[in-house]
DNA sequence: TATTGTTATACTCTATAACTATA
DNA sequence: TATAGTTATAGAGTATAACAATA
């Protein structure tokens, strides 16, 4: 019982806005990358993480890591990005148990179909009301908040009702 | 007439720390609301939006108008609250092809029963690492892009590119 | 034993289209 | 004809648990 929590009206408006502005954004970004290359929004993430790789690989627990899945998940659409000759998937040299996935040709190839309309999308409607200082500052809010998210071990979402005692 | 479009790396970090922050919000938010209420996100937001209303009441377009979603959609999750006690539905006076849709007492409780696990988990995540000042500077940046997002008819998610004919 | 990944499965959610009824 | 909502249905995505293989 120590804080009575709650929020006050500016925080209150800023967590709607955030909610609401990143709905509509994904909404947005999730349509233009169905239509310009049949990607959902996770499968794109995927590609382009393995894309930014200097290798055009990563392990797919690294690739779990950053898109928050349960690893089934995971395979799954490792699985579909495999089926559309996006990706390859083979055992990692170093540990037999890991599995190394590589973007393909192919998978680069529609990534550079796709970017410049999703840039689009993300320019016209997240950055055109904003000037470039005002981007520099929503950066400068937004990192330490990730940095504080990510330090913070998930189980923390209900954090004073311990399920398994303590 | 592309602009070559690109986002320079202050953007991209904007962007990517938008969306992965968001993305861990909603995925804690979520956790807490299905353990202590057993509702989704969107359920909670349908009937966050009704306890906000004076009268408890909306109609159902004006709730999709909110939540973006499909009518079916909409009417899909009206179903399971109803179902489960936590709104009614009825034939609205004035206009007898719209439903009015309104929040009942369980659903009032289980929307004070939840708010305040959900009001921390925003709070620890979202807000602590964040002055009173930086959100105050945050709710600044987002509400115009709100507003400009709002405004943009969702069909400009491909605006310079009709169908998929290059 | 712990870790990596897959499979099977069940469930939730969303979208499209056809349909009813009111305006 | 246009609007409000429902239904049927199909598909994508996600999570859990059981499983196999390697460290």
């Amino acid at each position: 019982m120590s804080d009575s929590p709650s929020l006050d009206p500016v925080q209150l408006g800023a967590y709607f806005d955030l909610i609401e502005v990143t709905s509509l954004l994904r909404h947005a970004v999730e349509q233009q990358l169905r239509e310009s290359g049949d990607l959902s929004y996770v499968q794109f993430q995927l590609l382009a993480r393995l894309g930014d790789s200097p290798t055009g690989s990563h392990r797919m627990t690294d690739l779990a890591d950053g898109v928050v899945y349960s690893r089934s998940g995971l395979t799954y659409q490792a699985g579909l990005l495999e089926k559309a000759g996006l990706v390859v998937r083979a055992p990692s040299p170093d540990d037999e148990r890991s599995v190394t996935v590589t973007i393909t040709d192919a998978g680069r190839a529609l990534l550079a179909k796709v970017l410049p309309g999703h840039i689009e999308v993300v320019s016209g409607l997240l950055f055109e009301p904003l000037s470039r200082d005002d981007v520099k500052t929503l950066a400068g809010l937004l990192a330490p908040v990730r940095e504080h998210m990510r330090s913070t071990p998930p189980r923390s979402a209900a954090p004073r009702r311990r399920k398994d005692g303590a």
